[in-house]
DNA sequence: TATAATTAATTCGGTACCGAATTAACTACG
DNA sequence: CGTAGTTAATTCGGTACCGAATTAATTATA
């Protein structure tokens, strides 16, 4: 007897609407300024045809206008130059933290036209402050109705296709539908994303992603996480998990990590770790304190930052050996103390990765109260108008 | 005055031709056996629409026939399972090691045919050895004319895309265009893989792919490597190059490693280094010979092994956090230690697995000479066949 | 001033997908 | 036996892409 064993159903693979040439003919636009049709194609690597067909699409949405030609180069027909209309669409984006809410509004172009820091309580009805949250910043913008879409960041797992926060540690959230709740409030589009993978979409749209298909997020804050983008999409692992780059095992004997093993990273380099385990440490060590205290040369504190660094530079080497990628972008809290980490952290790097890999490159994002929101806003942005999303399911 | 800045071209991106589900039907008939249409569509959650259409593409083509249809489940129209025609096509996978190659013959449904071993000397004109290698075989065959491709595998970096073995130490091979050498030889079309690479690709079409879409495949042999599986494809650097696994730290203050740097995981866990560094080791320790010492408990190859376990279960625990992948095949050479290997592999692996990723799924391939023949045969299948690709061009 | 050369953009025909509507091939029941 | 109900498979209309052929707009030249 035949009968099929295992029955396992999958979601639906790669949809045909997934529509990859908006994307990337906004994105560039939105980076390159007015370019033709022709030098979008060649750009892109797209046919022209579909470009012609895509710019169509978008001059009738009002994304997009034709500027008057400029004189033809030498002969032949001139070039007519398409220029992105960068309010034709704002964004708003949460950045969400124990006790406030960042938000932001974006133009089309990434360009940030307010920003705002409100309190906030997740424990008591967070969807209707939210909702409140959103509804004042649309009413103090110019063109209220252009508003197409809401991004929200938090720290923690979050199912990106329902908009649900599976767990956050920090909000004590678990299980949470936070996007369709607010979508439903607010009768917007709403976007919610692990945070980290907010600021890697965004560094794919108008950051490091413009001239590098592949690079390693490295977000210090008060976990230690990595967002991995490969061939210009973040790697998204089965569970929808974030990639825990906090605990990969740095010392078999080392402190015990609150996830229950030892000698994770994150007991060295997690900001609260960090500060606790720093020499001659007071209950009120901050960033600031430490990082003056590491200015002298020869202290103790200096000396604690360059191990720190170099162990972060030798876990970060093996990913680079392991995934082959070389251009990293470093951000989060932390980077307030990069300059003294810098040493070590290069010099845990030059330890680790193969010649083969050399020359990496490294870039600072410094890191700024509103970057959360401006990632969540950067998400949405990419998931609503440039790949004219209206629903977050895959 | 505007002009373009760094211009980037990019390469095509994705291009329609992909034929996504051609390569789920195919694969999926190969492990399921006959099915029907209406099945096809939802275990793969494609549209109906397309697997007629697809379905009847490759009916034309000899590559799928119909069964009578069997009696309806109660009421309706009956199905009408389809059915693969294994013999419609056969590929050749060849195998290349230092001194020999392995040829394996592959039908459709990924079952081997023949296999063989021959003599090879990777500096004596290569191509003209390994031309007369695929000719024999191919006179050796039922149906010669059947033969639809090549798949060759070998250890080190390869750019599949324009088939040519960027840098394999072991072959001593830099930059050798073989697969254009070859398919000229033979006019066929000849794709060539890093073996690992080709390994996951086989398992994505015929082994536990079919179950799960990520996975890890640990490769244990004289180099310690990694091939990654997301959502059903191998994860490819930006710069070709293989996952190397085996360059991982483990010890700062490691012995040297042939990289250059100190304690990386090959220079424990590497197949040569493993014996040499064995306890009372002489010239000639043999994997055999060392799993027979190992296999008096409590004796100190034993608890060698364990050491040597418990490191790489250690390293892998990392890499199972940061990815989110807790589905992990292990194989190469080094596998026919594993009976002493794995109680420190577990141990290891559960010192550092967050128990959110718990629990973990480990499959170990036994290993044969043949592996990397079946491997190469299998993803030259997955590529001419199953993505009808006659070039290797993306 | 016609016309050739040149480059830009569009149209046209074709493929791979989708969802919705339709047709096909059964069973069950009055 | 015929018709209603049910499930399978196909067709149909639509979108996103491509390459090749065509049309459009300009400069150079006889």
């Amino acid at each position: 007897m035949l009968h099929i064993s295992n029955t396992r159903q999958r979601p639906r693979p790669t949809p045909a609407s997934e529509v990859i040439s908006r994307a990337e003919i906004l994105g560039l636009l939105a980076e390159r300024g007015p370019l033709s049709r022709g030098e979008i194609a060649k750009q892109l690597g797209l046919g022209a045809a579909t470009v012609t067909a895509q710019v169509r699409n978008l001059m009738a949405e009002g994304m997009v206008r034709d500027l008057p030609a400029g004189q033809s180069a030498g002969a032949g027909r001139p070039k007519v130059p398409v220029q992105l209309v960068p309010d034709a669409a704002v964004v708003i984006g949460l950045g969400i933290t124990p006790r406030s809410v960042v938000v932001v509004s974006m133009l089309l172009d990434g360009e940030i036209l307010a920003s705002d820091v409100v309190p906030f309580n997740p424990d008591k009805e967070p969807v209707g402050q939210l909702a409140a949250v959103v509804t004042r910043q649309m009413q103090d913008m110019a063109h209220p109705g252009r508003t197409v879409a809401v991004g929200i960041s938090v720290s923690g797992a979050v199912d990106e296709n329902s908009s649900t926060v599976i767990i956050s540690a920090t909000l004590n959230w678990e299980n949470f539908d936070l996007g369709q709740q607010l979508q439903q409030a607010l009768d917007l589009p709403v976007f919610v994303s692990n945070d980290l993978f907010a600021l890697a979409t965004r560094e794919i749209s108008f950051g490091l992603g413009r001239r590098h298909d592949d690079f390693l997020l490295l977000g210090l804050g008060p976990g230690v996480g990595m967002g991995i983008v490969n061939r210009r999409s973040v790697f998204y692992g089965p569970g929808g998990a974030s990639t825990e780059f906090g605990h990969m095992s740095v010392d078999p004997e080392g402190p015990r990590c609150v996830c229950g093993n030892r000698g994770c990273l994150q007991v060295y380099a997690g900001l609260k770790e960090l500060l606790a385990a720093a020499p001659d440490p007071t209950p009120e060590t901050t960033l600031d304190d430490l990082s003056a205290r590491a200015s002298v040369p020869g202290s103790p504190a200096s000396s604690y930052l360059d191990r720190t660094g170099r162990m972060l530079g030798r876990s970060l080497g093996g990913t680079v050996n392991l995934l082959g990628i070389s251009t990293i972008i470093v951000t989060g809290e932390t980077t307030a103390l990069w300059e003294h980490l810098r040493n070590g952290f290069e010099q845990g790097l030059q330890e680790t990765v193969l010649r083969f890999h050399h020359p990496l490159t490294i870039t600072v994002r410094e890191w700024t109260e509103a970057e959360g929101a401006i990632g969540a806003a950067g998400m949405a942005l990419h998931n609503a108008v440039v790949l004219n999303r209206s629903d977050p399911a895959s």
